[in-house]
DNA sequence: TCATTGTTTGAATCAGGTTCAAAATTCGCC
DNA sequence: GGCGAATTTTGAACCTGATTCAAACAATGA
């Protein structure tokens, strides 16, 4: 009999049920009015019950951006199958990644706090664990797309691993993200549009990489160039999704937008 | 009478004692387990009057971290009034950053998480704006920094403004402080010593940006010049401070250290 | 000296995360 | 179906710690 498998999946779904309310709870409300006893209440159980699944609040809050991580992925995962030069490739990573942004804006707000000391530590082991493993894709994925250019000689890594070589964009994508939802710096300097200069600063570094081929960064006609490219062969739909979705209400699955 | 000025006098220092002791309690036992009533039995005062000062504990988290961002401005000015070719300059930015993140190891951290969404808007709008402009000066540096190499003719910016041009140096440092401060993320890849790492990463980013004068960021030896130079010529205190610390509980002024 | 105004105090209040004993449900077996 | 054991769910009680505020205190000034 499947009974025990019947009563995993319920599991799951359950658990699925309490991470749906939650990140509605945090875009309707905002991440600062999430409660425990209010998305345990949204799904009509019992607080103790969002408990046998999450060992804390903290807890929740990572395995959300655990969840939303793996779509995430997916993103990577497209560019990982695209057939084109290595160095497009990279940067498709990066466009992704601007795409990701647009369309889940709070995923990275969600994210900046999990990975901070706080709430990370006080999150379970096991839930850490999972999340990076979640992660790891990511990583490896881009490890891959590096090991190709050398291999191909796109690159020429000079007795550096691969992911050496990726640290540069890994983190001016990160810091892109962390500034973006720093609300007021940007501001101070009156920089607008950080994804599209973010992709320009990228291309820079590539060519400073001697990454084949090289482009000139600040030529709009052959960056806008690039970008379609990469939007029509890999994020059509996403693309698609975001021009419907501008100037409209929406996150995950349509609760109302926090502020 | 100057009993206005005494005051007010007064009221200063015990705002800095209120601070030195919450950043000792924070760099003795983590973040997590700052609490207001302990702040304020630590200085000998009721925790009523801890409120005084601060509107929240979020707002006291933001103070802490804006008070240590004028110690990282004066890293910054350092490099300001350096008489040294643009470039130079500009990675000496980043070398002071480094340094700044290994003698105060909990200032990215908090920083991270003060400006962390729940934390931010948790915080008194007066302290929003003073803290920002408390870090004003660090992007006027190296804005006119770039001005320079402009100028000079060290850097085309082809039309762009110069903090345009600034972004991706930013992001990088900004995101490798992010990456060092989520535990297990750069384990995940066997990467050791990022900032080293990000040092040649930026140097990278430099020559594809072509601000000259050009160099090979994977000459270790080059890099151990340059790196040296810089800390000589600006941060000799305090690497020599780093030096004598190795291997020594340290943390604004001698607390325990946390974990 | 005494009224006034401003400051400090810390016990009381409050919010919300977490626990856990009791109630409900499911399961295996006859 | 009926019964007791095992598991799951429940939600009110508990607990921690931030925040408040009425009373006590101190400075000022006439």
């Amino acid at each position: 009999m499947g009974t025990r498998e019947r009563k995993q999946r319920e599991f799951v779904d359950r658990e699925q049920l309490f991470l749906q309310a939650a990140r509605e709870q945090i875009c309707a409300d905002g991440l600062l009015s999430l409660q425990m006893a209010k998305v345990a209440r949204a799904c009509d159980y019992a607080t103790g019950t969002l408990y046998q699944h999450f060992a804390s609040k903290e807890d929740l809050l990572v395995a959300i951006s655990a969840e939303m991580s793996e779509t995430r992925v997916n993103f990577f995962e497209r560019v990982a199958s695209w057939d084109a030069p290595s160095r497009d490739r990279m940067f498709a990573i990066a466009v992704g990644d601007t795409l990701f942004a647009h369309r889940y804006p709070e995923h990275f707000r969600l994210s900046q706090f999990v990975f901070t000391e706080v709430i990370w530590q006080a999150a379970s082991p096991q839930r850490r664990r999972h999340t990076l493993e979640v992660c790891r894709p990511m990583g490896m994925i881009v490890h891959d797309i590096i090991s190709d250019a050398i291999v191909s000689g796109d690159l020429d890594a000079r007795g550096r691993s691969p992911m050496e070589m990726a640290l540069g964009q890994w983190t001016m994508t990160l810091g892109t993200h962390c500034l973006v939802h720093a609300e007021g710096v940007l501001d101070l300097y009156d920089l607008k549009d950080p994804y599209r200069l973010m992709l320009t600063q990228i291309q820079a570094l590539l060519n400073g990489l001697q990454w084949r081929t090289s482009l000139d960064p600040f030529d709009e006609q052959v960056m806008s160039e690039k970008l379609d490219e990469v939007c029509t062969a890999l994020f059509a739909d996403v693309c698609a999704e975001i021009e419907k979705d501008n100037r409209n209400a929406r996150c995950g699955s349509g609760g109302k937008h926090h502020e």
